[in-house]
DNA sequence: ACTTGGCACTCACTGCGGCCGAGTGCCAGG
DNA sequence: CCTGGCACTCGGCCGCAGTGAGTGCCAAGT
């Protein structure tokens, strides 16, 4: 009852101060909502709350503001996730269904996430790893060089000069391409390796090599990637919030040019089948200590195929935004699943 | 002489306030560079500058600044190209050399170009236009499906999946690649429309339908493609030029977010032949009426394979930075025309 | 015809003092 | 445990005067 009452509290002043990004105080709180008690309760509620680490005063005699552990108490137990209305739905579908190519789905989903949520969006691409092979085409270039080619059912397309040590014609080709998409096709690419290594011992001797040369190149073009790309926008909106950004503006803009950071954020939100959000210093990213990151999976079911998020100030409308969030992953993992 | 003077007094405001984003005065003018006249003969050379729009004050009773007419004349008469030190050559070279393939090449130079002159860096991809065709591959995937995969001499490989009207083989795969490649090989992509024309009417006939489809889609997909892609970095840069500038990143960073603007903009200067300055309100474009765009074209001889260059305040050493654009176009344009 | 030193003037910037008011903490009474 | 009252704090907002860099103009010098 009265550690209700404080939860309440603690809500209210998250709300109020994601609206107004000023410090709020007691008798604001008590009668913006109506929360049936005296401006002074709500003090000593407020006392409490900052007792124990959920809010704090930028100076003495002002109001109070959420700390890093009171966002993450609200979004942990305060905060649904705000169901998206029926024209939003829509719109992100419309928005979406236009696109043409993996390039152009990455592209416009990353541009809707901005202009929904305004704040900064990241979508990484389609990981090859979790996708499964459709088509391996092998082609022949010249007497010692082909053209791998893989198709992936995300629609990335990824190909690969290789050179040959021993000569090859376009029947060796289409041995090989026969023998790749065998044992390939519909296999996912995480488990490419065990597969693709027993292959040369069980094909004709005289192919070997070649084919030797051939997964080689698939294991090491393929797989072993650890970068992989990723599309950005919404950067302007990062000037949106408040001044005292302007300052830390520098580091975070250069902390989100750094892939590898970003990727390991975005990244770790993958697995996890859910929205997550890391907030302040839990970003584990010094320059990215004022600020939140909500990051989903997208994609069917448990092998997510890549990570989409939100990067903004903490001072932000996490049901909101996690709901957008959620809402596009689920439409861009339908897209990319069902073709 | 009373002109030279005059001039010589505008390119010192000009170096003074790059230096130091201060209004300068008379006073420091006449010391800082000795030019040999008294603060009093300095500010009736400044009285005529002004008048005729080269300088301003921000204010009555502050010292003057150059206008975008002054930056422009400054360029164009005042200042010639710094040359680079050999140290700096040899870092945009080992800075380079290391990449792998052309996604990379480009990474690195836009980060390379962004470091280097502490500005935002634009980087066009090699356009397709202005590529030749190395080798074009057409397999079928299924009884009515193709697939086509261009090389370029620049290294993209570009690939279309291309569903027939008619049944295809493998014989007629062949026929058809061996047809395109014989008739587009080492031509210019830009040369491709009038080229690939023809093709259906001198091909047999049971061949036709088949190879207009295809020549369609080599049309379609390669060459009427406005929107090529182009990569960015540095953004944090921005900050960093002084706080004025603050009230307009938010319309700055939008107007390099969309990437029709940037293209026309780093494209308008490809065909040149020449590291070309727009200042201010010549950029066309009003978010970037505060800023001052440095680019050029890069790659083999007239043909620019693309454009890259930087966007700051207008307020930046021009020499330096046209010196440092230049320079990495031209590494860049080796690399890249050498393969 | 330029150049120069002198001189009055302008005006952004800074520091100071005082007022205001939102907000707090504490306490005594319900 | 809640509430109204009360004294206190302190950041933000004037208004004010002083300062100094910089200008424009003019009369005198070369």
């Amino acid at each position: 009852m009265l550690e209700d009452r404080r939860l309440e509290v603690l809500r209210a002043i998250v709300e109020d101060f994601v609206l107004s990004n000023e410090p709020v105080g007691s008798k604001a709180l008590a009668e913006r909502h109506n929360l049936g008690v005296s401006p002074a309760t709500v003090r000593n509620d407020m006392s409490a709350l900052e007792e124990e680490g959920y809010i704090t005063q930028p100076h003495t005699s002002a109001g109070r503001i959420p700390t890093d552990k009171g966002y993450r108490l609200f979004v942990d137990r305060l905060s649904g996730v705000k169901p998206l209305s029926r024209a939003e739905r829509r719109a992100i579908q419309s928005f979406l269904e236009g696109a043409v190519d993996l390039d152009d789905v990455v592209r416009r989903s990353v541009r809707l996430l901005a202009q929904l949520t305004r704040q900064v969006a990241v979508v990484q691409y389609p990981s090859l790893s979790s996708s499964s092979v459709r088509h391996i085409e092998v082609v022949t270039l010249g007497p010692r060089r082909m053209l791998m080619v893989m198709i992936t059912d995300t629609g990335r397309v990824e190909q690969r000069i290789i050179d040959s040590l021993t000569p090859v014609d376009d029947e060796i080709a289409g041995e090989l391409r026969a023998t790749l998409n065998c044992a390939l096709a519909g296999q996912r690419l995480a488990d490419a390796p065990e597969v693709v290594a027993t292959l040369p011992d069980q094909a004709r001797p005289e192919l070997r090599p070649c084919l030797a040369t051939m997964t080689g190149a698939v294991l090491e073009s393929l797989v072993e990637r650890p970068e992989e790309r990723l599309a950005m926008a919404g950067t302007a909106n990062l000037t949106r919030a408040s001044v005292d950004f302007a300052d830390s503006l520098r580091s975070i803009l250069e902390a989100l040019e750094e892939q590898v950071v970003l990727m390991k954020l975005i990244g770790s939100a993958r697995e996890t089948g859910t929205v997550t959000v890391r907030i302040g210093r839990e970003t584990d990213v010094d320059a990215l200590r004022t600020t939140a990151v909500v990051a989903t999976g997208y994609g069917r079911g448990p092998f997510a195929l890549g990570g989409m998020g939100v990067v903004g100030p903490m001072r932000m409308d996490y049901p909101w935004t996690m709901a957008a969030v959620r809402a596009v992953a689920k439409y861009v993992g339908e897209l990319l699943g069902a073709d």
